[in-house]
DNA sequence: GCTATTGACTTGTTTAAACAAGTATGTTAT
DNA sequence: ATAACATACTTGTTTAAACAAGTCAATAGC
C-alpha cells in the first residue's frame, strides 16, 4: 500500500521500465517533463528516480538525461535479494517450498555464542533448525537465533509455517535492516544428514543479523546454500567524492 | 575531495560513528541540532543521514531518533564491497596483492559469447585472464572482457598492473554502475591448473556488468574465488509501503 | 570553413517553509 | 488511580524557489 507519492511515483517507474515502456539504454522524460506528468514538485520525482537508481534501473548523466540500464534477468536458481523471508523469495522464483523443523530449543548466550552472533552474553534465545525444500529437494539448511524477549510465543508450529509472518503480522514488529555476509563454506555433518547434497563439499552460507524498528538486533541467521541453488544479486554505485 | 556539503557531514557523521564518539544503540543528535551544529538545512542533514542508513550505520525511528547500528566488524578474509578494484580491496583488507596475466586476446562476441555476458553480437572485445595472488598465494582468477572501443590502448602491461586505475586516471573514464551476481560454481580446468586450490571442488564466483557515465556496458568480469579467502557483505533495508 | 559564444536545455545542490504523523511526558478531569 | 487530553518534542513528506554546473546545438564573427 504506497501511500508516498514518490512511492507511487517509484512504483510506476519501475513497471514501465520493466515493460520496456522505457527500453534499456533510452532516456527517461526529463525531470520537469515528469513534474508535468505526475503533477508533482521536482524533488518528489528525483526521489523516485534515486530509489531506481539505487536498484541499478536507471543511471543519471548531468546535464544530459537519465538513462535506462536495466535488462531483464532470466532467473535459473534461488535468487536472493532485498529482506525477504524464505516464502517470499521461493514464490519470487516460482518454486514450491516446504519446510521441516528439526531442532527447535532454547539456549542462553554464552561467550561462544556471543562472539559468533553478537548476542549479548546471557541473553535467552530460541535456537531453531529448519530444513527447507524447493520442489521436494532438501537444498537449504537454515539455522535461526531469535532473542526470546522480541519473539514470545513462538513455536514449532509457526516455525514451521513462517517466522517472519509470526513476527509482522502477529506481534506487530516491523523489520528494518538486515547486514548480511555471504561465505563459501565446507559442508558439514548437519549438511549431509538432511541435505541432498551431490557431491559438493562446499556451501554457500549467508548470515545475517537483524535489527527490528527500535534498532535492535533480535535476529541472528544462517542460510546454507547448495551451491547450484544459489545466487546472490547485488546493484553497487560509485561514491563521488572518493576519499583523495 | 567531498565538495558538496552533505558529503562532508555524511564523512564527518561517519567518522564518528565508526570512532564510536556515537556510539551503539544511542541516538544521534536530532535533526534540527544538527542543523545548528552543521548550519546547513534540514533537508541537507537528512540526505546524510539517509546514506548512513543506507550502509547500515544507523536506522530512524519515526517519532524518536535516529539510532546507530554500527558495530566494527573483524575482517577475517578477503572482503569485497562496494565498486572496488582488486588493488583497492587488496589493501583495504591489508594484504600483499600481485596480479599474473596469463592470457590477453581480442576477440568478437558471437552468440554464445553475447548471451553470457550481454554484449552485442559482433563487438570487439579484449579477452583478458588473471590469476591474483594474495601474500604470495594464488586464489584468484580473474576473467575481464572490455568494450574495445571504451578501453582503447590497453595493453597486458596495463592489466598487470591496475586496469581501472588506467581507465580512470589515464582515459578519464567515470566507472558509476556495477551490477553484480554471486553464485558458487564446480571448479574449472583454469581453476586446477593456475590456483592453489585445497582439494575445493567450488569456487565463489562474482560476475558483474560495469557502465561508465554514459550508462554504456564496458565491462564483464567474472571473478573465481576460493572460498575460504571469499566474504561478500551487504545491507539490506525493508521498503515501507511494499505491495500488498 | 572554423572557432567562439550564446542560449536553451539537462541534472545537481541547497534552502525555507509548511504540514503530517509518531512518541513521550506532562496535566487535568473523572 | 486511571483515563483522556494537551503539548512539546521527534522524524516523514512535499512544495517552491534559486542557483550551480554540465551538454548540446544554433548562431555570430573571424
Amino acid at each position: 500500500m504506497p501511500k508516498a507519492i514518490f512511492q507511487t511515483i517509484y512504483q510506476d517507474l519501475k513497471i514501465k521500465i520493466e515493460e520496456q515502456q522505457y527500453p534499456f539504454q533510452q532516456l527517461l522524460p526529463s525531470e520537469n517533463a515528469l513534474v508535468e506528468h505526475y503533477h508533482c514538485s521536482r524533488n518528489t520525482i528525483r526521489r523516485a528516480i534515486s530509489m531506481l537508481a539505487e536498484e541499478g534501473y536507471v543511471q543519471s548523466m548531468h546535464g544530459i538525461g537519465v538513462r535506462v540500464i536495466y535488462q531483464p534477468v532470466r532467473q535459473t536458481s534461488f535468487t536472493i535479494g532485498g529482506i525477504e523471508s524464505f516464502q517470499e523469495s521461493a514464490c519470487r522464483n516460482g518454486l514450491t517450498a516446504s519446510t521441516r523443523v528439526v531442532q527447535f530449543t532454547e539456549l542462553v548466550s554464552d561467550e561462544h555464542i556471543a562472539e559468533k552472533t553478537g548476542f549479548p552474553i546471557g541473553s535467552e534465545l530460541y535456537y531453531i533448525q529448519r530444513v527447507r525444500y524447493l520442489n521436494g529437494k532438501a537444498l537449504i539448511f537454515d539455522i535461526n537465533m531469535f532473542l526470546k524477549a522480541c519473539v514470545p510465543g513462538l513455536t514449532p508450529e509457526i516455525a514451521a509455517h513462517s517466522i517472519y509472518d509470526y513476527i509482522e503480522n502477529t506481534l506487530g514488529m516491523t523489520i528494518v535492516t538486515s547486514k548480511r555476509i555471504m561465505t563459501v563454506e565446507r559442508i558439514t555433518q548437519a549438511d549431509e544428514k538432511y541435505l541432498d547434497l551431490n557431491d559438493f563439499n562446499c556451501m554457500a552460507v549467508v548470515s545475517g543479523h537483524t535489527y527490528n524498528a527500535d534498532g535492535l538486533m533480535f535476529e541472528y541467521t544462517q542460510s546454507r546454500h547448495r551451491p547450484d541453488f544459489f545466487c546472490f544479486q547485488d546493484t553497487a554505485t560509485r561514491k563521488q567524492g572518493y576519499p583523495k
